[in-house]
DNA sequence: TATTGTTATACTCTATAACTATA
DNA sequence: TATAGTTATAGAGTATAACAATA
C-alpha cells in the first residue's frame, strides 16, 4: 500500500504464544480442514458428513440410526436429512428391524460402496494437500500422536478388538 | 445413565478408516478442544476469543482493530463486541490513531496483562488435560508437526523474525 | 412410561450488507 | 471514491422440543 511508510512493523503473523500452542493450532487446523472438506464435498454434491456415514456403514454393515448419530457426534434429527438424501440416491437402504420395529437399520448398497470409493480419492487429496509440509514418515507420526490423544479423550476412537471393556 | 442394561455393544467405536484419518482426527479434536476452551472461559466470564485477543496484544503493544481481526480469522464486526466487553472491564484501551483518525489502536492495560496471566493458567490446564496421553517429549513433537503444517497452509503462522521484511 | 425415528421450532454463530467518519 | 470502525440484518448450522409408532 505504502512502501515508504515505516509501517511500525505491524506484525502480520501470530504471536508465538498462539502459534506454538497446541490448543490454538488444533483449533485453527481443524477449522481450516473442515472448511476445505466441506467445499470439496459440496462441489460433487455431498454434505460434509456423508463421507463419514458411508465409511461407517462400510465397516459395520448394519447400524441403527441412533448408533450412527452417536458415533459421529450428530444430532439424530440432523442425521435423518442426511440419510434421506443418501437413500434417494440409492447409496444406502433403510429397513425396519423386525425384532424392534422402532429401529431402522441402515446398510450400504452396492452403488453406495462404489461411490464411497470415489469419495475416498477426494478425501485423500484433501489430506495430501493439507499435510504437504510433512513427509510420509512424519505424517505417520502425526497420525499416531493424534490417535493416541483421541483415544484418551474419547473412547469411541478405541481400536477395534482392543475394546477390553472393564470387567 | 443406565449401567444395568447390557448395551448391545453394537460397535461402539469408529471405523478404522475414520479413527486413523488425520482429516477426521483433526476435525474432531479441534472441535472438542474448542468446546472445552469455550466452556472453561465462559465459566470465568470470558468469550472464547478473549484469550487470543489479549495474547496478541501482549506481544504487539498496539494493533489496529482490522489487523487483530485478520490475524485471528475474526469478522471485524464480531471483534467490536469482544473489544467493547474487554474495554468495559478496563483490560484494554482504544485510542484513535492521530495519523489516521479512522483507525483505533488497541493496547493492553496493566490489569489486562494481569488478567492474561490468570487465563494462561486456565488454558494451560485445558491443554494439559487434553494431551494427558502424551509425555512432554511427545507433546513437543506434536506441536512441531502441527506448527509445520500450519505454516504451510497459513503464512500467519510464520515464525517471528523469519518475516524478513523486504527493505 | 420410555425409546426410535421424525418433524418442527428456537437459538447461536457467522457472514453480508448498510452506515459514519475520516481519508 | 475508498477505508476503518460500527451497527443492523440475514443465513447457515446447531440444539431443543414436540410428535407418532412401538416397546
Amino acid at each position: 500500500m505504502n512502501p515508504s511508510k515505516p509501517q511500525i512493523q505491524a506484525p502480520t503473523c501470530l504471536p508465538a504464544e498462539l502459534a506454538s500452542s497446541p490448543v490454538f493450532l488444533l483449533g485453527r487446523l481443524g477449522y481450516e480442514l473442515k472448511r476445505r472438506a466441506t467445499a470439496a464435498l459440496e462441489a460433487v454434491g455431498y454434505a460434509l458428513y456423508d463421507f463419514s456415514v458411508l465409511s461407517l456403514l462400510a465397516e459395520s454393515p448394519c447400524q441403527a440410526q441412533g448408533e450412527i448419530a452417536d458415533l459421529l457426534n450428530l444430532d439424530r434429527g440432523q442425521l435423518v436429512g442426511l440419510l434421506d438424501s443418501l437413500e434417494e440416491r440409492q447409496l444406502i437402504e433403510r429397513q425396519r428391524d423386525p425384532k424392534d420395529r422402532r429401529r431402522q437399520t441402515v446398510k450400504l448398497t452396492r452403488a453406495g460402496r462404489q461411490e464411497l470409493g470415489r469419495l475416498r480419492g477426494l478425501v485423500a487429496r484433501i489430506e495430501d494437500d493439507f499435510l504437504a509440509a510433512l513427509d510420509l514418515n512424519e505424517r505417520g507420526e502425526l497420525e499416531q500422536l493424534l490417535a493416541r490423544v483421541a483415544r484418551h479423550i474419547d473412547p469411541r476412537f478405541a481400536e477395534r478388538g482392543s475394546v477390553a471393556v472393564a470387567s
